[in-house]
DNA sequence: ACGAGAACCTGTTTGC
DNA sequence: TGCAAACAGGTTCTCG
């Protein structure tokens, strides 16, 4: 489901609204996501206050007391739902993890595919966490600018768009945010990732900062799973240029050709053959 | 060592 | 209408 505007908007909503809280009880309903549980999830957090939330990647990472962290990964179609304790829900299918606060508020983790995940370490070794120690550039950091990004792509021989997609290049960028990050840089999602360099590499950059600030703005991009961690569906869907609209119109331009749909490792992607080179 | 494809799951949409 | 195939926002493993 989520990519990184996505997260960044859940990671906005826990922040506002967990922060403070105390662990009451945790209920596992099965063993493992993607991976098993962390053991003793439960009785390590029952108890424990929520510092603060933050994000790395399409990574959410919530610090508890006492220096260790809650990481969760939403997958393809993992939502966080948060009801407050005079809006009580109903358990749902799929609710794999189930977090009540000392308030009496309830936060769900549910996952239909499985594809997420969940870790518990402490504070210390998440530099050095398995999933997160070969991630790249976070786009909305200080440090991303074109020639930083054209140094991660140089030599590489696959597509630009395989290669926006490689989280050890940059972090965040799913299949959505990678054909509309394209589409705005005017860049061909066929042409080899080591060829982008220099100006076209700064109006890549520049594009995939702008494309996931704007997102972040619309609260993402609510399609069959997402919503925000108050429930709320994001609507930047409707601001798509390229993505899921095959034979439509290009906004920029007045081609006849329309959009095209290709496939490139076993994805779709979505561009205007016209202005993308 | 790299890049492409398969695999992991369930749910929904599409096409015959 | 019914059933099967295709497809879905991600990541990781295997194979050539």
């Amino acid at each position: 489901m989520p990519e990184l505007p996505e997260v960044e908007t859940i990671v906005r909503g826990l922040e506002q609204r967990l922060a403070g809280r105390r662990f009451r009880q945790v209920t596992l309903n099965r063993a493992d996501l993607r991976t098993p549980l962390p053991t003793g999830l439960k009785a390590k957090l029952e108890g424990k206050r929520i510092e603060r939330v933050s994000r790395r990647a399409k990574y959410i990472l919530i610090h508890c007391a006492g220096d260790a962290v809650l990481l969760a990964h939403l997958g393809m179609s993992g939502r966080i739902v948060i009801s407050e304790a005079n809006e009580k829900r109903l358990r749902q299918k799929h609710d794999h993890v189930v977090f009540t606060f000392d308030d009496g508020a309830v936060l769900a983790f549910n996952d239909a595919r499985r594809f997420g995940m969940i870790d518990y370490v402490a504070a210390a070794q998440l530099p050095n966490h398995k999933l997160l120690r070969h991630l790249g550039l976070e786009p909305l950091g200080h440090e991303f600018n074109g020639a930083n990004l054209a140094k991660r792509l140089a030599g590489k021989n696959c597509s630009i768009k395989a290669a926006l997609l490689d989280q050890r290049v940059i972090a965040g960028l799913g299949n959505i945010y990678a054909s509309e990050a394209l589409y705005w840089a005017n860049i061909s999602p066929r042409r080899r990732a080591g060829t982008v360099l220099g100006a076209r590499a700064d109006a890549l950059a520049a594009a995939i900062r702008k494309t996931l600030e704007r997102a972040i703005a619309a609260g993402g991009s609510s399609l069959r799973d997402y919503v925000q961690a108050s429930g709320e569906l994001g609507y930047f869907q409707h601001h798509w240029a390229v993505y899921g609209k095959e034979g439509e119109k290009c906004p920029r331009c007045d081609c006849h050709r329309g959009i095209k749909r290709i496939v490139q490792n076993a994805r779709s992607t979505f561009y205007c053959a016209k202005y993308q080179r």
